[in-house]
DNA sequence: GATGAATGAGGTTTCATTCAT
DNA sequence: AATGAATGAAACCTCATTCAT
């Protein structure tokens, strides 16, 4: 089935934002990918800074919503960690355009937006927080300085949007697996191998965002 | 003593294109940051994209420098790879700036340039590498997937550009040791206090970027 | 019926070219003579260069078909080089703008398109040559440097758009039978009161630039 | 022995605004070709239109100067025509940038060096008027509408400018002589071989530009 | 729903020129 | 005599956006 004009236009800004950036795409690049004119782009969207808001509040709302429904089901820290980071993992690697989107072009947006988009960003991170926070103070996990562990964490699996291919010879599963090996190393946690928090997260991935590792 | 005007130039420079990337740094953004005109500014700069790539150089070959310095004098692989943590995230704390224009502006560079750059940074990265592989050679690391996990140590480390905070609590040495740590856990490798490997990044990154944590 | 903006942009164009020179000519003043803003100049021409080649290939090329045309129907060399002359004339008296712009500014075109207009030039001198050669091998013309009386004819024709007014004493057909009339005794030809060579001339000019003298 | 920064500027001068036009023309092409710097051309000029204005002025003072002293001692109309185109002709063969300048330049003069400039021409070519018209007087010319003959001549002949080359076969005198001669043929007067009108010429033309043919 | 035409504002870069050293 | 530093003005061109059709 063909896509709508208007999924044309998401998606040429998504690649192009993520590629280019959002002040290095002009309004005709994104009309030319989109195979419109660059006055019709204006039936699709409001201002190019509306369609960039639009873009990173999905991206993250979803976010949000995986880590929601993935930890509703899991209890222990260790599982709830690999739950995150597995999911963190897929998205970046499955939308990395999206994602590198809502990481580099925050500078970008007017104040207002800026705003609400850090605030999306921030109920995230603080979804990381919290959980990190329930492991050390369980016991399970091993972090001097949780912020700081948790900053390495997050800027280590965001950072697969920057190189991962899926062309590459690891598939997102094996992929998302070791990521969740790595974290639980960094948090001095034994390696559980086959905890359902990464199934979990797969569960959701799935219904999230349509990924079949 | 007064800043030069090419360093009041080159200093605007790496701050507004860090703040808010090239392509949204205007001439006159640059030419007010430096104080002076538009028209002066090309007295100090060929191109804009010029001194784009002059402060990527420049910063790429600093890191360069550094990592092969380090590793001079250190062999233990585990210490060889506090070294790099260490010089890393040193650099990256200290000048997250420039750091922060050569891992996001990229894509702003045309051809030509581009390939100089990335063929700095491959070089760079080639080192760790390296580094890794060395470890896994020889027992100490744990490391299924090497590349994978030399692109997590690197994003990890790289991230702490994004965050940092030079008057926030935690001080330089404490942080770069944190992250030491962590990437020796990451690598299964018990985490060795003390080694000499950070000890010697610590000496080289004063030579090289003047940094007293 | 009013002019396209099109038109007016062209006329403009060539109007100034004529006057100013091209590089003397700001797109300011370009905008200002086709009565539109700067930035709608760049809906109907690709830059100033582009214009500026348009307008010379589309003047040589008329130049060229009106040539052949010419010759097409007729034989006597005399006859031959009359139709060149009144020709060559006719098109610089009511053209005079374009033909100054072809033949003042090709130092002002990058190397390309330059290639492009002075092979253009070539061809049509080509035919001039191939004419008092003929003449003469007929032993109807006295040229001993035939190249030489080319190019003194050549530059006495294309003069005319330096200096000839409509506005003056003298109507364009005079002018063109007189110029004809000075062609011939310089190559020492008889003068040909009445030859068919300036008749058909007369004709192709009517056809490929409406000129009614 | 070597050249004056005076003279090495005013031959860039000459060469560029020749090859490129005035405006095609920037100061730091000039002082680049005068091998200063762009500052110290204002030591040894005004503005860069009082440059222009310099180099034309002496073009034509010289070109009137030979004109007068070499009609001087000639008395036949033939004869002095001879002489004009001879003196012409040379002058623009010898001094092809200088002329081109003279010829092309004018329009880019703001108005009051624009009417000096243009007077000068105008002396000029009166003598050439006054030649013409006496030979038509004395009933040695052939030429209907005189005005049109001298325009059809002046245009022919310094055209020789804009594609005589010295490296070419023909040398100087042998290109001067022809062009008398085409000039005797357009006023139907009988070719003079050896009148001493082009013999006065070149002894002019060796004393005001120190040519020797 | 789609677009050609239009534009004010602003993009980067170059202009001719001045002046302190 | 010579120039590096400096600049206001202007160069060409592109920007995001609007609107009548």
């Amino acid at each position: 089935m063909a896509l709508t004009t208007e999924q044309r236009v998401r998606r040429a800004a998504v690649k192009l934002f993520a590629a280019k950036g959002f002040h290095g795409t002009g309004i005709r690049d994104l009309a030319q990918a989109a195979k419109i004119s660059s006055a019709s782009l204006y039936h699709y969207m409001g201002t190019k800074e509306d369609l960039l808001v639009d873009i990173m509040r999905e991206c993250l709302d979803r976010l949000l919503l995986a880590a929601r429904r993935a930890l509703d089901t899991v209890d222990d820290p260790a599982d709830a960690l690999s739950a995150l980071v597995t999911l963190h993992v897929m998205a970046h690697a499955a939308q990395p355009d999206e994602t590198r989107v809502v990481d580099n072009e925050v500078s970008a947006l007017s104040r207002a937006p800026r705003r609400r988009i850090v605030a999306l960003r921030d109920q995230y991170e603080a979804i990381w927080a919290d959980t990190i926070d329930k492991g050390v103070s369980a016991g399970v996990f091993d972090a001097p300085e949780p912020a700081v562990t948790r900053l390495a964490l997050l800027e280590m699996c965001t950072g697969v949007a920057r190189w991962y291919s899926p062309r590459g010879p690891l598939p997102l599963d094996r992929l998302a697996a070791r990521y969740a090996q790595l974290a639980l190393r960094m948090l001095g946690s034994p390696a559980l191998l086959g905890g359902d928090g990464a199934e979990r997260a797969r569960e959701v991935a799935a219904e999230v965002w349509r990924i079949r590792p």
